[in-house]
DNA sequence: GTGACGATAATCT
DNA sequence: GATTATCGTCACA
């Protein structure tokens, strides 16, 4: 017997920022793409974000961006960075709590011609072939292979546009790391960055 | 295989 | 005016 995949609950993010960071590894994050295919994947790295106790986290001050990470829970917090890219978050913790994980990682599993396409030449092989381990392999990559923007800032994700489900590949304990975060100067000592060990589709 | 570097614009001081 | 939760390309080994 299965069951329809169904979106994780505002209930699921509604919990400390690092619990949910660890527990989105396995997940699949599906995106309704603007011609209408789904595309997406499981999750196999994560990142926690907290509040004015953590100086790499843009809720480290509370400004106009910010104040999204202060707000509900189980919605996409999504901004623009190096003038080029869009990084991807999930909002966490009770309203009034700042907290997010942002999404570094996919392993593709559904739409992967679409996804590469959208990628470029760095996402396809010397025979046309999608390079899955190019696809969503780090924050602005798999923004851009699931045509996510800033259009999407505040979604909720529970769909239709974006959705996380369950996940059909559970990630067991044993292959979980934890370490540093990845590309932040402030913030460095604290380990809250969340990976499926040896997983090929990890960012650099 | 590694490391340096430029692109490019929103956000904040 | 400085900074930035990144990426692809280019040297060089």
């Amino acid at each position: 017997m299965s069951r329809a995949p169904r979106p994780l609950p505002p209930s699921f993010y509604q919990r400390p920022t690092e619990d949910v960071a660890r527990d989105l590894l396995g997940r699949d994050l599906w995106r309704r793409l603007p011609g209408g295919e789904i595309a997406g994947g499981r999750i196999v790295e994560a990142e926690a974000y907290f509040g004015p106790d953590d100086p790499a986290s843009h809720a480290y001050r509370r400004t106009l961006r910010s104040e999204i990470m202060y707000g509900p829970a189980g919605i996409a917090y999504i901004y623009f960075t190096y003038g080029m890219h869009y990084c991807l978050n999930v909002v966490c913790e009770p309203e009034g709590t700042a907290g997010a994980v942002l999404i570094r990682a996919l392993e593709p599993r559904r739409g992967l011609a679409a996804m590469a396409a959208r990628r470029g030449a760095a996402a396809i092989d010397g025979r046309g072939r999608p390079r899955s381990e190019a696809i969503c392999s780090g924050p602005g990559k798999l923004t851009q292979a699931l045509a996510i923007d800033h259009c999407l800032n505040g979604a909720p994700l529970q769909g239709p546009e974006i959705w996380l489900a369950t996940g059909e590949e559970p990630v067991p304990d044993v292959l979980m790391d934890v370490t540093p975060r990845i590309g932040i100067r402030r913030g460095r000592d604290r380990l809250a960055r969340f990976i499926v060990r040896d997983n090929p589709c990890l960012s650099r």
